[in-house]
DNA sequence: ATGAGTGCAAAGGCTTTGCATTAGG
DNA sequence: CCTAATGCAAAGCCTTTGCACTCAT
């Protein structure tokens, strides 16, 4: 898709008042780049020069405007990755193991059927602005080989 | 349901060299009436004289020998409850704001379509032992009302 | 009795924050 | 220019761990 990722940012930065530097932008193409949630060790490998500090605002701030989305996993570190309608609607495979994060896609029927079944819940609930979290909880392919019993 | 959880977590741990003291016991207890995760300052709240790090201790050799499950929500906080043959499949509804976690079910019809979509995705991407996550993230009554905008 | 379990306190590790400096609009 | 953002270092906070004591078998 064409999505000019930066201008959107930018804006949405703009919208909270806030400021579209060079490490936000650096940061966002990084996650771009990845395709996959990078936890802020990753981060920081791939941007050497970029402080831990300014990793964790930059995100936080980033995350506030609605540019990332921060994901919980399974281990200790917090995940990262561009906002949904900055990428595309998916799901997480998570390695019990190594922590890996991968994406998937449900067909989209069972989306349908998934978003209905989510709206009843959370009323019943009298849960509002609800967003699904659906993911698969397992070992990859390398941890599978290594710790497989 | 009449399932002995006692009895249950005694044999899981004795399978594990582990034995079911009276702080274990507790927190089993204190989860079963709580019906919903608990975070171990809660655990402790309901349990004054238990120190802080036997909860912890408690918890991590419940979890392994597979009489409570650790969930990850959306702060700081681990959470823990019963193991779902303790108790019963269900989901989680949690709250961003205040973090809290309700419990919800889906239509077994909707379970029974996940669950193979679910296998599919996983085998397309090579994971195994793959459990699924189902959970709903907005906010919960109270914190709609304080800080629904 | 005798090793597992517990309690206390200190250490670990991810994350946040104070403050002086730098850069964006 | 002038405030927001950054960088460094120190502090916070949940969690884990070392070690001596106690309880369960």
């Amino acid at each position: 898709m064409g999505l000019d990722v930066h201008a959107i940012a930018a804006s949405r930065l703009g919208a909270v008042g806030q400021r579209y530097t060079t490490s936000r932008r650096t940061v966002v193409d990084t996650l771009q780049e990845a395709g996959r949630p990078l936890t802020i060790p990753e981060i920081l490998e791939d941007n050497p020069s970029l402080p831990q500090s300014s990793a964790y605002r930059t995100l936080a701030v980033l995350t506030q405007a609605g540019v990332v989305r921060r994901i919980v996993a399974v281990d200790e570190f917090a995940r990262f990755e561009l906002a949904e309608d900055l990428s595309s609607h998916h799901h997480h495979l998570l390695c019990t193991s190594c922590g890996l994060v991968a994406d998937f896609e449900l067909p989209s029927t069972l989306e349908v059927e998934l978003e209905s079944a989510f709206a009843a819940a959370a009323s019943r609930h009298d849960f509002e602005r609800v967003q699904h979290r659906v993911d698969l909880v397992g070992l990859c392919t390398a941890c599978s080989v290594t710790a497989g019993s």
